[in-house]
DNA sequence: CCAATATTGACAACCAGCTGTCCGTATGTA
DNA sequence: TACATACGGACAGCTGGTTGTCAATATTGG
């Protein structure tokens, strides 16, 4: 029997595994009315956060998937019309994207719901629990990130 | 510019996505001396967890994934010989599974290897901190599992 | 100006989940 | 027993992530 601070790590690791699937699928059926996947309501999400055109790198950056990931998905979206490119004046070969109306009314539209189910759970979990969580999440990832990528060591 | 409650509930979901893929990629690296992956060596852990032979949809469940996803893994355990059948009394078809000697060896050298690496990182993360995540993530995997399991506020 | 190196997109292969379908086996009920 | 339903394995196909390789484009150094 291990350790009492092994267990809870080892339980809280176990819980995000399942967490992300329970969310994964939960959002799958949640934007499906749209004609999202959770993925490209997440792509969308950072698109939308960015504020201006951005290139796939950064992108990827940004969500935390490599670069080919992020590039997938924005190919997909570019095919359905939410994304367009726009000429990168800094490099031919790395376009620059963002929402199109349609991508923007579509996440518009997405984003107004979820307020709606994000308020009437938040009666259920203090801000005060999520900050606390979100601060414990982050530590992990950061504990656990890729070591040449990027190395956050401040301690 | 939404709500503050809704911003931390959409900043604590996408860190549990970050998270997810972070240690993934990180027990990916962790396992691989092993001959594992993260898949197989929750896998292992579920089923040495469970300290009996159990059947495919009961690991399933337990893990929180489907009983085909649990199946392949299974099977691909099955063909590594980290894990062996035992016939089920009580279901021709849906055999018992349990560890080999060398899946129970394989998946204690693991285990060691974890602990160290828990006990390393348990200084940087409070037993109440873990325990508040826990709860958190519970309740939002709770929220969001199948609606057959459980009602949503979908309206 | 040219050579060496780093970035980047495209493509392929792979891993690990999911769903759907088919068929065999259990189970409950009349 | 007989039938209807539920459960579970095999298989196929899809989604979404990963890595590796290659060719084209930037960037840097001599």
């Amino acid at each position: 029997m291990p350790e009492p601070e092994v267990e809870s790590l080892t339980a809280t690791v176990l819980a995000i595994f399942k967490a992300n699937g329970q969310l994964i699928g939960w959002g799958d059926r949640f934007v499906a009315p749209f004609g999202l996947t959770s993925a490209r309501w997440q792509m969308l999400g950072a698109l939308a956060f960015a504020g201006e055109p951005i290139a796939t790198p950064r992108i990827a950056f940004s969500m935390g998937v490599t670069r080919q990931g992020a590039r997938k998905q924005l190919n997909l979206l570019l095919a359905e019309g939410l994304v367009c490119k726009r000429p990168n004046p800094f490099h031919k070969r790395s376009p620059l994207y963002e929402l199109t109306d349609e991508g923007r009314r579509t996440y518009d539209a997405v984003q107004a719901a979820w307020n709606e189910h994000a308020k009437s759970i938040s009666g259920v979990l203090s801000q005060s629990e999520l900050e606390t969580t979100l601060g414990t999440l982050a530590t992990l990832s950061d504990l656990h990130n890729q070591p040449d990528e990027a190395e956050d060591d401040e301690g």
